[in-house]
DNA sequence: GGTCATTTTGTTACAGTATCACAAATATTC
DNA sequence: GAATATTTGTGATACTGTAACAAAATGACC
């Protein structure tokens, strides 16, 4: 059990699972579903907790950074695309220092996660796949 | 030249490539970086185009639309981990319409992502693997 | 060219998402 | 139990995105 498993590691880690990082676990466990800071924050309210953002924010984030939650991701930002054939899935590398963004092809990618999304029966629509770092020159740079 | 294509593409489609729209793609061309809707707002007002942000955010739906723009995705929804191993990559199955979110396992295109970063020389640091789609039972239901 | 329907642009107003800065409370260490 | 560090809570505010509607531009038709 994931929550039983969460004790344990934290207990090992030394850090602290507390009661609002405990409970905020929880909800994301009961629901099943990707929810928003703001839904999570709802129940903590609900349940006698803090009832400003970074209440929900900070745990997510504690969570986030155990292992025991992920952060789905969303819309935020554009760039062009500099090969506009219909319909191509690419890969995007985006620079965390720089935030240059290039574009990889992902076909090679294509026929895996076909496979896996047949495998659950999932109907996939929009693909993404993203790779945060560092580009060539970024990494160059830190390593100076 | 991308923007040459644009035109010819728009031309053949019968859409049309307003001054708008096309200053907005130059904008994304010339920052060769992922830029929030705001950041081209921004430039799109210093241009004498409008202020608001449905004026950014319009034109640039129709590139993505056309497929001459990508969204890049960023931080909006969290979800709890099923299998907190550390340092484990999932592919994330969040169907559109129940908002429940399945992980599966990533291995399968982890080697694929390593060989694609390697040769761009791009350090990944996070990967996001995401399929926006129907699960079973809503593309069931979808059927009915 | 003038009229009509359609599309596009612009504005106001507002909803949703996220962070900063600081005070109060709680644990940990010695 | 006093000193320190961590965590929680609050108010204020910034950033991101959308709804609704009016004005302007465009295209089709006569």
């Amino acid at each position: 059990m994931v929550l039983r498993r969460a004790e344990e590691q934290t207990r090992a880690e030394g850090v602290r699972l507390t009661p609002v990082r405990r409970r905020t676990l929880e909800i994301l466990l009961e629901s099943h579903r990707a929810m928003g800071a703001y839904e999570v924050l709802e129940k903590l309210a609900a349940d006698g907790y803090g009832k400003q953002p970074p209440v929900a924010y900070r745990a997510l984030e504690f969570l986030v950074e155990q292992g025991f939650a992920h952060r789905i991701q969303r819309l935020n930002a554009y760039a062009a695309c500099l090969s506009p054939e219909r319909n191509h899935a690419p890969v995007f590398l985006i620079c965390r220092s720089c935030e240059q963004v290039a574009e990889a092809d992902a076909s090679a990618l294509r026929g895996a996660l076909q496979d896996l999304a047949a495998r659950s029966e999932f109907t996939p629509e929009r693909i993404t796949v993203e790779l945060l770092g560092l580009c060539a020159r970024c990494s160059a740079e830190a390593a100076a």
